[in-house]
DNA sequence: AATTAGCACTCGACAAGGAAGAGTGCTAAT
DNA sequence: ATTAGCACTCTTCCTTGTCGAGTGCTAATT
């Protein structure tokens, strides 16, 4: 009781909505989707084959409302969903949809062309989505939330520059620059990253730490400081669950009419460039799985106040895992976009079993 | 002659100014870009200390626009500078002016208190450009006109993948998986990978495909598959000049009022996702030496109608080599964006210098 | 009890009209 | 060469009125 009274969810003491408001609301969602404005009892009565009279459908638009499914931007206009009536809409009306077979067939078409390089994976999958949802896409490279270790390159390149090449076992390749006091030439930085490649190969940040590992405590001088880098570097790679985030079709959502005013375009480009809210947001997808769909910011993030989110995980939990998902207006066409986000998931899904099986 | 008909100069046979109308187009100027408001006679006897009546000013201002320097939006509007107007004004009234010291030490601080990472650095080129002209930033990372091979590795994954990793000299890394038929083991790749280096290191994509070279010429099997991937890679990474765009501060642009009109804003973001266009413009001014200004679309690039860039190149022209600036609307606070984009060229000069020697 | 026709009422969108004010261009005087 | 003065132009803003879309309610109908 308590609960339902701050925040109005679909609970079970309402009444269940009866066959007709059902279809009512389906299908008030669905042309409200299309067109942008509020569609009202007339519209409604066009529209439908429900065989009764707008003074009819205006009783259960009323009822609809009272219940919080609808909104009336004004009186005399007609109703547009309210966040609950999105909800109830996504969950309970709008039935499995799958991409058009022909779509599909484009989209397994695009991935099976590329090189096998993770960069053009993702940004390949942003496209694809942005493209077949007509909305924002975010996607993020695949991540183990264990850093391991694989395989450490150190390359002279000038005075006492040196190119450190660390590679995870996840697939990921960090780099950075070293500064060694003493210039070392090529040969000796092979000869040291080969005795610290046998030494590490696999192991963990708290495997490296391990005071029992005497090879490992045993380092000295330059050695000991790569080391250090390394661990760093690893560390560093285990905490940000979410690295980089790919973006692409932005301008699908400023072309969308409740986008025309401009304060609200700066709202989601502002968004849009927060790195750090998004990663909280798609680092909370990562830990769950299936599609999850958040609505005009329900849940912990009131700034998405006008926008939706359709996120999934896709790969190996823990071991290679990502997030994509579209970000579009709350009036979005979910069905669109909650296919186009499973299938995409699903082609990188395999992708990735396969890379990293 | 035929030229300055087309596109309007600043052309010798036009009268020079007088150092009152100068003084007048400067401050005209400087005030529409604080107020993003025509300047009225009136407001401009107020503000300069010239001495004369607004119906003088009235005069001079008629003549400035006879001359194409201003612009009228309407009948009883105030006047606009003209593109050609903030032409004149940056290459003539300016003046060469600094970033105040303070804005200077916090900018090297920054740069000095990151780790020696490139893509650091890049992000923190663009988010300083970004914040301190108040504009959106674009850096692209350097890049050597040559590509010359510096390093290879082979890392063994899982199965028959194998993750490959090349390092070239200007010290950009670039990755690919390959499939290679047979299954090799860590050690196999390893001496693979020491053997190519010892015959490729230095080499650029012509030496490496010159058939006198019989080591090269004699390889077999998968060993050759992956030299051929090598080269292409090398050959990718000289045919684009501008390889990723780093991007910040896109909000800037959609908080200036001229951007309030939704459908500008919308060129703007499409204009910043689109990669080729980007990469023609950068491209180009990778090409010239100094600080490059490039006012409304001014050039071979109508898209930028209603923005301007400031450019600069930075790094060692050939061998790594990017480019960086800023694009703001063409009421832009040129002295700001003109000192910003030089300094921080500059601090990425010298750390391209201390790195690539 | 559910549905529907009918009707009064509300509210936004739009156009027309008009006053206010900003700013110009021109002219004649200095 | 400069300037005061003034008529003229155009935008902006407010008001007013009309139109139409759409609702909510009531009473009649099935």
């Amino acid at each position: 009781m308590s609960e339902s009274d701050s925040v109005k969810q679909i609970a079970p003491q309402d009444p269940p909505l009866t066959p007709r408001q059902r279809e009512v609301l389906r299908i008030l969602v669905e042309e409200y989707v299309a067109t942008a404005t509020p569609v009202a009892s007339g519209t409604l009565q066009r529209i439908s084959d429900l065989g009764v009279s707008s003074a009819t459908l205006r009783n259960e638009l009323a009822v609809l409302e009272e219940l919080g499914y609808l909104e009336q931007p004004h009186t005399s206009a007609g109703r547009v969903p309210s966040l609950r009536g999105y909800r109830y809409f996504v969950e309970q009306l709008m039935g499995q949809q799958d991409l058009p077979a022909p779509e599909r067939r484009m989209i397994m078409h695009q991935f099976h062309q590329i090189r096998l390089n993770l960069d053009q994976w993702m940004e390949l999958t942003a496209a694809v989505l942005a493209q077949t949802s007509q909305a924002a896409a975010l996607v993020t490279p695949p991540h183990a939330n264990r850093a391991q270790f694989k395989h450490l390159e150190l390359i002279s390149t000038h005075d006492a520059l040196c190119l450190m090449i660390l590679v995870l076992q996840d697939g990921s390749v960090h780099q950075e620059m070293l500064t060694v006091t003493p210039e070392l030439d090529q040969e000796t930085l092979s000869a040291a990253s080969g005795q610290l490649n046998a030494l590490l190969v696999g192991l963990t940040v708290d495997e490296i730490n391990d005071p029992n590992r005497a090879a490992l405590q045993g380092l000295t001088g330059w050695k000991r400081q790569v080391l250090k880098r390394v661990v760093s570097l690893m560390d560093a790679a285990e905490k940000t669950a979410v690295d980089q985030i790919y973006r692409d079709g932005l301008m699908n959502i400023f072309s969308q009419p409740e986008f025309q005013d401009a304060s609200r375009s700066l709202q989601v480009v502002e968004m849009m460039e927060r790195q750090q809210l998004l990663q909280r947001i798609l680092q909370r997808a990562l830990d769950t799985s299936g599609v999850q769909i958040i609505i005009g910011g329900e849940g912990p993030f009131d700034e998405l106040y006008d926008v939706s989110l359709v996120l999934s995980s896709y790969g190996i939990p823990n071991r290679a895992s990502g997030v994509l998902g579209v970000l579009g207006p709350t009036r979005m066409h979910y069905g669109r976009a909650i296919s186009a986000v499973r299938y995409v998931a699903q082609m990188l899904d395999s992708l990735v079993k396969d890379v990293y099986g």
